[in-house]
DNA sequence: GCGCGGATGACAGCTTCATGACAGCTTGGC
DNA sequence: GCCAAGCTGTCATGAAGCTGTCATCCGCGC
């Protein structure tokens, strides 16, 4: 899950994308409009948190293009706290929340799962398939009832592979949700890896992760 | 989710107590300190909304007071805007968060929310894990039948983490806990630190702080 | 059988964590 | 007020284990 934070106060922007690292998502750091512009253009991104207040201009202006043009990236809006008028506005630009500046990273995090929850048309964070138990809240796994450990990236593999059950996902597009730019010179052997790692802890779990050549992985439950 | 109102200002608690009703929040108002007291004494609150400003003293001291009575109900704090020695006081006094007059009742909604959610998933003070039981009320903690004596912050983590059992908690939120806004400084080895402190005073008990790298810890029972 | 995309074991670098020692500060007793 | 005791947080050092690379092997599809 790649997530854009479109903030130009270094400290905030990397305070979040270090707490939603931890919980699992991929994150770009954008300081400007301009620097939104070309990562949104690049790629996509499973939420956009996007400040108000930058440096070439509103965010407001920011969204109001990405909608116009089609966008529908569940966006996540920080105002400051008295900006009731932009807070207003930015929701009826087709913001999907929003936050007051401070906020409680918590409670970002919760609000950017919520949202790429209802993207992905889950209910809750737990899902059960076969046997296998995960709950990306709690960052917890379990097959046939017994708890089994995985690391960061891992969990964030299945996350993805997850939400996508059933559809073939290009090992680019995991790619890219499992590193931001800063890792871009990973090599993509990466994620051959990765499934390699996870097949070992699912097996016996009624879930597998296919390979379809050429084209890229799919979840689903067994037979 | 009852919340105790005290506030002095009439426009300013029922403002609040209609909006909060509208959250799903049942609201008590006491507009003095012997009113908070008497309504404290008479039930349970999952939160507390705390103006300083009151006829009667400070609402500083109702804090003090609650704290030293070994209560843990969360309260938000009300100050003025240039009150700085308040806030910090209040905090230090064990305010669990604060807000500056004049607020966005959205914001006080918000921020309750977080409070008791943080608060939610323990019906009683007392917990019994394993030969492990804490009284998070008395602050006391027994190890098979033995009495632990055990420092604030070790008690403050271990609360956390009993709070929220079987779940991995990120060492930011464990910190977001221990630590208020004015000890921002603190480095987060500390985390480290009390994790060992604690697990010291835990061994033999059952249960288990377990270290999950890059993720954070979880508490839980041993096997 | 051949070629290419994928699988997988081994490994080294590096981040993250564990822990003992210590100094500053707070607290409580006198 | 002073002193002692203990709580707190910093630092440094060493261990642990996650991460990604490499090399090699596998097996599918032609």
């Amino acid at each position: 899950m790649r997530i854009l934070i479109v903030e130009d106060t270094t400290d905030v922007a990397e305070a979040a994308s270090a707490s939603l690292g931890r919980a699992g998502f991929a994150c770009d750091i954008a300081p400007t409009l301009a620097d939104a512009r070309a990562c949104a253009d690049i790629t996509g991104y499973a939420a956009i948190v996007l400040d108000l207040n930058l440096p070439d201009g509103s965010g407001r202006d920011f969204l109001r293009e990405r909608r116009r043009a089609g966008d529908l990236t569940p966006v996540l809006v920080l105002t400051a706290q008295f900006s009731v008028e932009d807070r207003v506005g930015a929701l009826d630009e087709g913001a999907d929340d929003y936050l007051v500046k401070p906020f409680d990273l918590r409670e970002l995090e919760a609000r950017l799962r919520a949202l790429t929850r209802r993207e992905a048309g889950r209910a809750e964070n737990r899902v059960r398939l076969g046997s296998l138990d995960f709950d990306a809240g709690a960052q917890s796994l379990r097959v046939g009832g017994a708890a089994v450990t995985a690391t960061r990236r891992e969990l964030a593999l299945l996350n993805l592979l997850i939400a996508n059950r059933g559809r073939i996902m290009p090992k680019e597009r995991l790619f890219d949700g499992l590193f931001g730019f800063e890792n871009a010179d990973v090599g993509t052997n990466t994620i051959e890896l990765y499934v390699a790692r996870l097949r070992k802890k699912l097996s016996g779990s009624g879930v597998v992760i296919e390979t379809h050549r050429g084209l890229g992985y799919r979840l689903d439950l067994d037979g």
